[in-house]
DNA sequence: CATTTATAGTTAATATATTAATGATTAATA
DNA sequence: TATTAATCATTAATATATTAACTATAAATG
C-alpha cells in the first residue's frame, strides 16, 4: 500500500466515508444533515446548553454552528433564548417537535450503532479507542508534560 | 462519557480535530489546504492520472475536485489535459512547480507522520489499521459474502 | 471608576461536501 | 446501424469548514 494512503488522515477520512453513509440515510429519511443531528444529539442528555457547550460537544466550529442553529429553528426543532444573567450567552432548548425527533431518532442510531461495533469484540472496540487518544496525543508521557491547557 | 461521544464518528471526528492542525500549519505556509494537498501527494507516485483516479485516491468527491483541480491549475501546480483516445477522460499531472512544492513538502509531511506515530507501538499501529477495517465492514465474515461490487 | 482584557456569539470571505442534474462521449444492444 | 445505456467531467444549489474580524458584554486591572 502506497504512503499516502497509510497516512493517519487517509486512514481516519476512510473509515468515516464507511460508515457514515449507513447514518444518513436515516438522517435524510428525517429531513436533517449530519450535523444538525449532533446538535440534537447533544441535546438528549442535556437539554439546556449554550451555544459554547454545542460546539465543544459536537465539534461543531462555533461559525458553522450558527447556521446550523439557523436552520434547526428554522425546522421548529429547537430554540434560542439569551441568558439574563450573562447576556453573552445564548441557551438552546429542543422544542416539543425536537424532542420528539430525538426519542424517534435515538433507537434507530443505537442500531446502526450497535450493527457496526458487532463487527468487533468488545476488546477490540476498546484497544482502538485508546489507540487512537494515545495517536491524539490524550495520553502517553508527553501528554503529561505538554498539555494544551484548553 | 456519554454514549454520543462515544459513537464511531464522534471517536474518528475527534482523532482528525486533534490531528489534522498539525498537518495544517505546514500547508498553510505553503498556501494550499488539505485537500489541494491530497491531490498533489497523489501525484507523487502516479504523475498521470484522470480526474476519476484522483477523486477515488484522495476520498475527494468528483463535484468538489472540479474546484480543487480549478485552484491548483490556477497556483500553476497541475495542468489538465483531455485524452485523445477516450475524450471524456482529463488526465491530471504536475508541473514543474507542482513537483517542486512535492518534493519540498513531502519529507515534512513524513516527519510529521513520524512524529505521531511515534506515539504508539508497530503492534498497536497495525492493530489499528485492523480493528478500523473490521469496522469499515474490509474485513470479517460478512465482507466476503455482501461485496458492494464498487 | 476608567481602561484594558477576555469571552460568546456572530458576520464575512473563501474552500469544500453533498445531492441531483447536465453535456459530451463511449459502450452495449436490439 | 440506430438506439439505449453507461461513464466522465462538470454545473447548480444548499450545507458546512476554516480563518479572520467584529459586536456586545463581562471580567480584570490599574
Amino acid at each position: 500500500m502506497p504512503k499516502f494512503l497509510d497516512s493517519l488522515p487517509m486512514i481516519l477520512s476512510r473509515s468515516l466515508d464507511d460508515i457514515m453513509p449507513q447514518y444518513r440515510s436515516l438522517f435524510q429519511a428525517h429531513g436533517i444533515t449530519d450535523q444538525q443531528w449532533r446538535v440534537m444529539r447533544a441535546l438528549w442528555e442535556q437539554e439546556h446548553l449554550t451555544s459554547k457547550q454545542i460546539s465543544q460537544i459536537t465539534l461543531i466550529p462555533a461559525p458553522s454552528l450558527v447556521g446550523i442553529l439557523d436552520r434547526l429553528e428554522k425546522k421548529g426543532l429547537l430554540g434560542r433564548l439569551r441568558s439574563v444573567e450573562d447576556r453573552r450567552l445564548v441557551f438552546i432548548r429542543p422544542t416539543k417537535a425536537g424532542r420528539e425527533l430525538q426519542e424517534i431518532m435515538l433507537p434507530k442510531i443505537e442500531e446502526i450503532h450497535n450493527f457496526l461495533i458487532e463487527r468487533v469484540t468488545s476488546k477490540e472496540w476498546n484497544e482502538m479507542k485508546r489507540i487512537l487518544d494515545k495517536l491524539s496525543g490524550h495520553s502517553g508521557p508527553s501528554a503529561k508534560i505538554f498539555g494544551t491547557g484548553n
